[in-house]
DNA sequence: TGAACATTTGAGCAACTGTTCAATTGTTCA
DNA sequence: TGAACAATTGAACAGTTGCTCAAATGTTCA
């Protein structure tokens, strides 16, 4: 006869590696000044100064926390003469923005 | 004639209490454990017990990041017996764990 | 080239986070 | 009621994080 199955025997887990690359990736949107950077570049390109002016915050403070979105691909940047700009690298930050933003408004 | 605009007087910010809401729930996603508690539970209604020998963490740490993910109605729950079920509250987690995960896949 | 502007970088530090451990609370059943 | 099982709680500690400050790097233009 079959042996009692425990409750966890069906449950179906991720390969171990990529829970910390997951982890990673939604650190970066677990912090305000970041959030803030990320829902501004949703809306244009724009440069490290336009940031630092646009939230009230050190541009140094910006350029730390752009490297971080950098890293994993969050975000794009062109230098154009002094400048650099930074863009949204793909539609995926609009989109986990907006699914979070429905569940706090229920 | 028209001043010349500054480059970041059409950006719409919002409001500014809404950023630390958004942080405070994807925090909770940014760690391995909580997600790993977060994508068993996509799968089944489970106890603490059965999180905590599945995942191999200790009961403990499982109740109290349950805690955490109770407290931003991610996860709802029901006594039977001795035993407290746990189960994802809808289906935002699920959502916002596809999309991440089709980012770092790219 | 040199001055001015824009951005990046690294060290240091205060604040926060996730775990462990021990104690407590809740539930069942004999 | 009391023993056994399940879950929760709070304090404490190590590790991490985001900021500031100062210095360095890039870029333009006179």
């Amino acid at each position: 006869m079959p042996q009692p199955d425990n409750n966890t025997s069906s449950i179906k887990m991720l390969n171990e590696d990529v829970y910390p690359k997951l982890a990673s990736l939604f650190k970066l949107f677990g912090d305000t000044t970041r959030l803030r950077i990320l829902h501004a570049l949703e809306q244009k390109e724009l440069c490290v100064g336009d940031l630092a002016a646009l939230l009230d915050i050190t541009e140094s403070a910006v350029s730390h926390q752009l490297k971080a979105l950098k890293l994993s691909n969050l975000v794009k940047y062109r230098r154009d003469g002094q400048s650099v700009f930074y863009s949204l690298a793909d539609d995926h930050v609009k989109i986990l923005i907006d699914i979070a933003l429905e569940h706090i408004m229920e």
